[in-house]
Parts: C-alpha cells; sequence; structure tokens
DNA sequence: GTCTATATTGTGATAGAC
DNA sequence: GTCTATCACAATATAGAC
C-alpha cells in the first residue's frame, strides 16, 4: 500500500477522495482532481466514464472503512468494557487518517438519503452491532445496565465530532496552549475512555 | 416573524440558507435557490448583485447566531453548573431550528479558513468566553476542577454531533425504537446534562 | 494509455420588455 | 419588481492523434 510509483487508477482515486471529501459531489470539479493527480481531465473520463462513477468508487470505499473499524464490537473473547476502550482507539486511529470521511458520508446521506440507504443494503459489515452487544453483555457480564441507544450516540459524537470540527479546533485550542496534532488528540481520546469508565462504574 | 406573506428579499434569503447549508457555497445552484424561493434567477441578482453576496449574506446570519446562544455562559448571576445547564438547553433548541448550520460553518472554514477569520474579527459577540469563565467558576465556586478545554470539546461534541448526524440517526434511531423528533432528542439532551452533573460532582 | 482539441451542456450574470 | 430571453464562460464529456 502507499506505493510511491502507484499506477494511474490508484492517483486517480486517491486524488478524487481528496477532491470530493472537501467539496462534495456538486462542489467537486474533474479539473481540480485532475490537477492533483497530476494529469489531465480526459484521462479521468478513461478509467472512470463519468463524474458520478468516479464518485460512487470513492464512496464505496469511504462506506466500507467507516463500518469496518467497529467488527471489534463483536469479539467476544473479551469483556464488552475491554472492547468499547479498543474500539476507541480504532475511531480514533481511524479518524486521523480520513478526519473528513464522517463528515462526507454525513454530509452526501443529507443530500442524497436514497442513494445511501441502496449502498448500505450491499455491504457485508453488518452496521450498528453496539446496541444488542451491549444489551448482552449487561446480562452475561452482571453490568449495572443504562440505556444502549444514548450510550451509542454520546460515544460517537464525543469520538467524531473533534474530528469534524478539527479545522476550528486547530485554530481555538491553540489559544489554550494544546497543539491539536500533539497532545490534545491523545487527552481527547482519553476522556472519552473516562466517558466509558463512568459508565461502567 | 414568519409571516405568511414575506416580502421576496425574505423568501430569498429564506431560501439561499436552505439550499447553501445543504450543498455549501461551490456546490449550491443559483437556479436551485430561485425554485426554492418561487421566482426566477432574475430576481436573485435583482436583491442580491451576485452569487458571492447572497452567501455572504446567509453566511453572516448564520455565524451570529450561531454564536450569540452562548452567551448565557458569562452570566454571573448564576452557578456555574445552572450556566452550563441553560446553554445545553440553548444548543439543543438552536440546532433543532438550524440542524444543519454546525456542519455549514465547519465545511465553509475547512474550505476557505481565511474568509473565516475576517469574518469572526468584524463579530462583536465573544467566543469560546466558556474556558476562562470555567477557571473562574473554581476558585469562586470552590469547585473541584478538570480540565476546562477538554470538558468545552466534550460538550460541544455532545451537543452538535446529533445534530450534524440526524440524517443517519433518524434512521438508525427508528431501528432501536426511538423516534427522533419524539423523544430521541430529549432523552439525548437530559444525558448530556447527566455529563455536565458527573464533572461536576 | 495519454494527450490536445472540441463538442455539449450547465451556470452565473445581464439586457430589456412589461 | 418581476419576467423572458440571451450572453459569456465554466464544466463535463467525447473525438481523434500519437
Amino acid at each position: 500500500m502507499g506505493s510511491k510509483d502507484s499506477t494511474t487508477e490508484e492517483k486517480v482515486l486517491e486524488a478524487a477522495k481528496e477532491v470530493f471529501m472537501k467539496y462534495g459531489l456538486y462542489g467537486a470539479r474533474m479539473q481540480d482532481i485532475a490537477d492533483t493527480a497530476g494529469i489531465n481531465k480526459a484521462l479521468l473520463h478513461y478509467y472512470f466514464r463519468s463524474k458520478e462513477k468516479l464518485f460512487d468508487a470513492v464512496f464505496d470505499g469511504a462506506l466500507e472503512k467507516y463500518f469496518a473499524q467497529m467488527t471489534v464490537i463483536g469479539d467476544k473473547s473479551m469483556p464488552i468494557k475491554e472492547r468499547l476502550m479498543q474500539y476507541v482507539d480504532n475511531m480514533f486511529e481511524f479518524f486521523s487518517e480520513y478526519p473528513q470521511m464522517s463528515m462526507f458520508i454525513i454530509k452526501e446521506i443529507s443530500i442524497n438519503p436514497e442513494m445511501f440507504y441502496e449502498k448500505v443494503k450491499s455491504l457485508k459489515t453488518q452496521k450498528s452491532l453496539l446496541v444488542p452487544t451491549l444489551q448482552e453483555a449487561f446480562i452475561n457480564e452482571k453490568i449495572e445496565p443504562f440505556d444502549p441507544v444514548l450510550f451509542m450516540v454520546n460515544l460517537h459524537s464525543l469520538c467524531a465530532y473533534p474530528f469534524l470540527a478539527s479545522p476550528l479546533y486547530k485554530v481555538m485550542l491553540k489559544k489554550h496552549g494544546y497543539d491539536w496534532d500533539g497532545e490534545a488528540k491523545d487527552k481527547i481520546k482519553q476522556s472519552v475512555k473516562d466517558f466509558i469508565s463512568f459508565k461502567f462504574q
């Protein structure tokens, strides 16, 4: 992965990901993608017939990765609390690599919900297994139960939002002596884990 | 406000808000705005000289409202915990009316940071007074101190994200028997207040 | 496979009648 | 103030040489 001399198709996909992430389907320009990939517009159409097709390729890859990192939740060899801690690590690693992806997916969903539900149907990875897994663990691991749906919403909020709003936080946090790419991200991650500990105390 | 027979200019602004929120500056189409307002494109240019000018009008209003609802933080007639609870109410009310605004602002910032910092400079409302206010309260109200910056990030995450991701949650929550526009939003709000109580216990 | 050149369509903006 | 018609240019897409 990430070989220096990647194929043209890979370069196109990488460039398209970058531009589509930033501007969305409607705002993105094929010229911009071509420039980013270091080729000309005609080649884009050679590899992917149209803008829509190119977008589909990017969006599909994004969705796959978005759901892939939550499989640890289902690993019953660990206690649920440990799985959740691992899940938080996964999310922070994932969002560090693709900080805009959460926003990108949500944005496209809000514009075109039908497309999203079509695509999710064809995904093998099961989504949202967090709630039933939690309910199961309450019984099996004799944990004081709490509302699993609210917990899921809170947890995702705490993990995803700092990355969504990172353009804002990169400036804001600096004013308070924190460096986003340095300690701030790790401290935020720890605060999410503290929240989990609080719920499982 | 919201009179049924609003002026054309008001209708244009309302339509522009809707379309710009959804597609952003680059993705939005003047034709789309005109259709939404129930007029033709030419009239848009009659009231606002250009697309950029129309966008500015929308964005300025958005920013103003975005910062306006946090002034309660500075109201020293109440204990800090009470102010925070009120602040959460404000945010949920605000985001209920403008669920996409947080995303809209962040998106535009990520595309064009310079414009944003230009605009913020010209705003009178002080931003991010949360951190110094908290530090002051730790002393004045003899509260067990915690990291105010991390608390700010967590709090904003818990409030803003559910609305950002509402296109997702509207479907996801329904599967678990919750109705977003019914009880779900109130329950999420309560969970945020629980988080505040946890930090101030 | 990759390019230049060009066709075709979409989009912001304006002119001018009413 | 509001409309229709149209212009100028930008963006997607294709043709065809190499």
